[in-house]
DNA sequence: AGATTTCTGTACTGTAAGGTAAATAACCCT
DNA sequence: AGGGTTATTTACCTTACAGTACAGAAATCT
């Protein structure tokens, strides 16, 4: 799934490929959050004309909606790869150590979009807000229903709180980005990593 | 330290309390950060005009730095209590309880105004987004340096981490703020509280 | 009372915001 | 080559932004 629409055959080409210039959005909406990223922020780092970016995007908020698509399904993105580990344990640490490693890389900004795209608002950001709390809402979601499997395979407890465990690493992932922000090295994360999985239950 | 400024006793009075117009703004700038917070709204919210409001707290960004004082001295507070309990794991168990109180407390704005207040922000916010980084990064300093008192009072291991413990509670911590905008209760962070403390070390 | 000091309300400034109209340019198809 | 279609450029629109000048109002001080 590589280009957002496809291209007509009719017509002058755009002169600008969508992909890399989504990359570019994604990059100054990380950096900036929703409402603290112009337009101008946009066109400038993107390469491109107002009207060019309307054209092929909708507006800001579906620039923002499209470029967190984009950032979820990158390459480089650890969560759902950590979701297929066989045992829930290597689920919590393939997920905590490549937050670890993710967040705090220098290539791109620190901490995650998901997380601090639009945390607190204006009320133009509502929308982006909401899809971001469901976004976070839905992954932890995922790591439940992974834990209620990892139950009837074994490899957790049967008493086990499939939810808490879920929510519990939901909340370290998130504080991760935020110690991210802080500055936290990808060591110092790891660490964190560490003691986060000595509460986790193993088989 | 209540008035901000002392009152003078020559000139027209005050209409408004200072105090109370501050609680106001703080209310503003934690639910919709710096960003997300015009002029207007907070006007409108502290129930003044825009020209008293620069004769009280000098501009904007003044305004957040003295909402973010209020706010780390308000009663309701959690953190610095939490430091003076006898032993480096309670000092970790009323911080996460008061933590999971606090940030699900329908009262006020969800969360912490030290974290979403300016994580991802535009340029104009970069004076506020640094200032509050400084009062994460203190807060954990301030949990180290307890949590080596700990070590040298014998309630931590001679062996433990306290820079990592330090951390890895300021990630929960950070992570509870983000939990409670996604609208976690107070008993869903709790449970988050009790994992947490199974990877602390006990005397 | 009058002078002085400070606050309040209205009206205003310049700038930047998100978004668009219209003309021109570059491609495909016949 | 010419028509159809789509993209780019420039210039513009309205609205909102942070911040301020100024005149009047309410207090104290002498």
């Amino acid at each position: 799934m590589s280009a957002i629409s496809c291209t007509p055959n009719v017509g002058r080409p755009r002169a600008f490929d969508m992909d890399t210039a989504l990359e570019k959005a994604l990059e100054v909406f990380w950096r900036k959050g929703y409402d603290g990223t112009s337009l101008s922020d946009l066109t400038e780092a993107m390469g491109i004309n107002k009207p060019s970016l309307y054209a092929a995007f909708g507006n800001k908020e579906q620039l923002f909606l499209k470029a967190i698509e984009l950032y979820e399904s990158r390459p480089c993105s650890f969560f759902l790869p950590a979701l297929e580990k066989p045992t829930a344990y290597q689920v919590a640490e393939h997920m905590l150590y490549g937050a670890a490693t993710n967040m705090a890389d220098q290539s791109h900004p620190q901490g995650c979009v998901v997380v601090q795209g639009a945390l607190s608002c204006s009320e133009a950001a509502a929308t982006v807000k909401e899809a971001l709390i469901n976004r976070r809402v839905e992954g932890e979601q995922k790591l439940r229903d992974r834990f209620e499997r990892a139950k009837a395979e074994g490899d957790l407890p049967a008493d086990a709180d499939a939810e808490t465990l879920a929510r519990y690493l939901g909340t370290v992932l998130q504080g991760m980005a935020i110690q991210a922000n802080n500055g936290a090295t990808c060591d110092q994360l790891r660490l964190v990593a560490q003691m986060t999985l000595q509460a986790f239950p193993r088989a």
